[in-house]
DNA sequence: AACATATATATGTTTTATCGTATATTTAAA
DNA sequence: TTTAAATATACGATAAAACATATATATGTT
C-alpha cells in the first residue's frame, strides 16, 4: 500500500482525525461508537473523518454485526507506520490524547469487550 | 522547544511547506532564493510559507548580509525531529522531492556555495 | 413487519487556507 | 544618495475544509 507524503499529512492535519489515529494506534481496533464516545464528538463528525482516513488508506474497516471496527492499515509503508507510532507514543500523556483514552475506558456498555467476544 | 502535535501536522499539511522542510532536512540550510528556485514558486509564496513554519517554531532563520537562511529548528522535540527525518529519508527519491533537489543543484549563481564562504 | 441501534451520506453554511499581485523593508553597491 | 537585490508583508479574491443538521442504509430484535 503506497501513500503520498502530502496526502498523508493532509489527513493528519485535523485534530479529530489525529485523535482517532492516536487512539487506534494505541488500542488496535475501535468501533465508531467507541471513538464517538472517547472524543466526545457527534457521530456524523466521527464518521466523516473516518471516511476520509479510509479513503486515504490510512485505516481499514471491518463490520462485526451492527458495529464497524476501524484499525490502522497494517500494510502502510514503514515510514508511515513509524510516524504514526512515534506520534502516538510521544503524545500519549498529552492533551487531548490522554483524556481520550481515559474517556474510552470509562465508556459504559462498550461492545466487544465482554468476556465472551 | 515544545510543540503541539496538531500544530505540527497543520504546518506539514501543505505541499509547498512539506517540500521546503524536506529540502531543509536534506540540505541543512538554505536561503529564500534557493528555495524559490528549487521549488519553482514565487518569492512571496515561499516567504509566506516560511513565515508560517517559523511562527510554528519548525524552522529558524538567520540573516547573512542580504540573504536570510532558514534551517530546521534543532531544538525541536525528538519525536518531531524523528518524523521530519523519517519523512525526508523515505521520500527523497519520490516526486516532487527528488526534482526539488535536482533543481537546487542546477541553480546558477547560488549564494554561499563558492570556495570562500 | 415494525422498531431500535449503529453507521454513513447529503446539504447548506461558515470558517480557514491558499494564492496572485502590489508594496514595504532591509542590505549592499554604485 | 540613488539604485538594485533579497526578503517580508498586506490585501483582496478564490478555493477548500469543517461543521451542524437532516436523512438514508444496514443490521438485529421483537
Amino acid at each position: 500500500m503506497s501513500i503520498d507524503a502530502n496526502d498523508f499529512y493532509q489527513a493528519l492535519a485535523n485534530e479529530s482525525r489525529l485523535r482517532c489515529l492516536v487512539l487506534l494506534q494505541r488500542q488496535g481496533e475501535l468501533c465508531v461508537c467507541e471513538l464517538t464516545h472517547a472524543l466526545n464528538l457527534s457521530q456524523p463528525m466521527i464518521s466523516r473523518h473516518l471516511a476520509l482516513l479510509r479513503e486515504s488508506n490510512l485505516v481499514l474497516d471491518q463490520r462485526f454485526g451492527q458495529w464497524i471496527y476501524y484499525r490502522i492499515n497494517e500494510t502502510l509503508p514503514d515510514w508511515v507506520r513509524s510516524v504514526l507510532q512515534t506520534t502516538a507514543q510521544a503524545n500519549a500523556t498529552k492533551t487531548p490524547f490522554a483524556a481520550d483514552l481515559k474517556a474510552l475506558n470509562k465508556m459504559p456498555n462498550r461492545p466487544s469487550t465482554g468476556c465472551c467476544t
